[in-house]
DNA sequence: CGGTATCCTCTACGATACTG
DNA sequence: CAGTATCGTAGAGGATACCG
């Protein structure tokens, strides 16, 4: 239950987050939602990927997107970054416990998602 | 599995949404993520909730991010607008059938937030 | 009460080119 | 290969005031 201040255009002082429930759900929103995450963190799911080869896969997605979403979720804990080899240079990425924890919001959001034909 | 086909800068056609499985969770994502969206959808979860209650519960949320989030909600076929009474004027929003099925990833999402301790 | 209308800022995202 | 640097734009989101 953590509330912050910020101070608004005029110098008030404003709390943000007097949370309750529903604002978990914004935490976790900002966790494995945004535009590229959900699908990086389930593209994981079975192996560590290539950089490059996430950006293929995500199909879309600039390497610049890729590689910010990766950095978040690094920080958040949910990725780890792994250097296999230098010369030539090549890198992985794979699900943390953590990560792999938040599987199951995912896959049951996929199949939500799948089972109502939605449109874009 | 839909692509749809966009023009470039340069005129040059380049192909968006060559979909798979992740790009279901990135069509999902647009039903329930957004900034209030799957908090909106969590209050309404075991009745009617009126306009300004739902603002109000939302603590942070301006009426206008309200108003647009549940404009599109109703688009979505997630929730029903229904007007109670005029003057003086009561409306309030309800889940669909569809909206209700959205409830176990938010609940899921929700527990997943809380049972780590997660930062803003 | 339940919204609209305006204005404004900020940053998210994309395109492109370049580097170790 | 795995990024970084730069630049540009759209639009998301907030503050505020007003309306039926």
């Amino acid at each position: 239950m953590k509330s912050s201040v910020k101070i608004d255009s005029k110098g008030r002082k404003i709390v943000v987050d007097a949370c309750n429930e529903p604002c978990a759900i914004e935490k976790g929103m900002r966790l494995i939602g945004g535009k590229w995450k959900g699908s990086i963190i389930y593209h994981l799911k079975d192996e560590p990927v290539r950089f490059n080869d996430l950006v293929r896969l995500l199909g879309g997605a600039t390497k610049k997107m890729v590689d910010q979403r990766l950095k978040e979720l690094e920080q958040e804990g949910m990725v780890i970054r792994r250097v296999i080899s230098d010369r030539p240079l090549a890198v992985t990425y794979e699900l943390t416990e953590f990560g792999r924890s938040a599987l199951g919001i995912l896959e049951l959001l996929r199949v939500w998602s799948e089972s109502h034909g939605i449109e874009l």
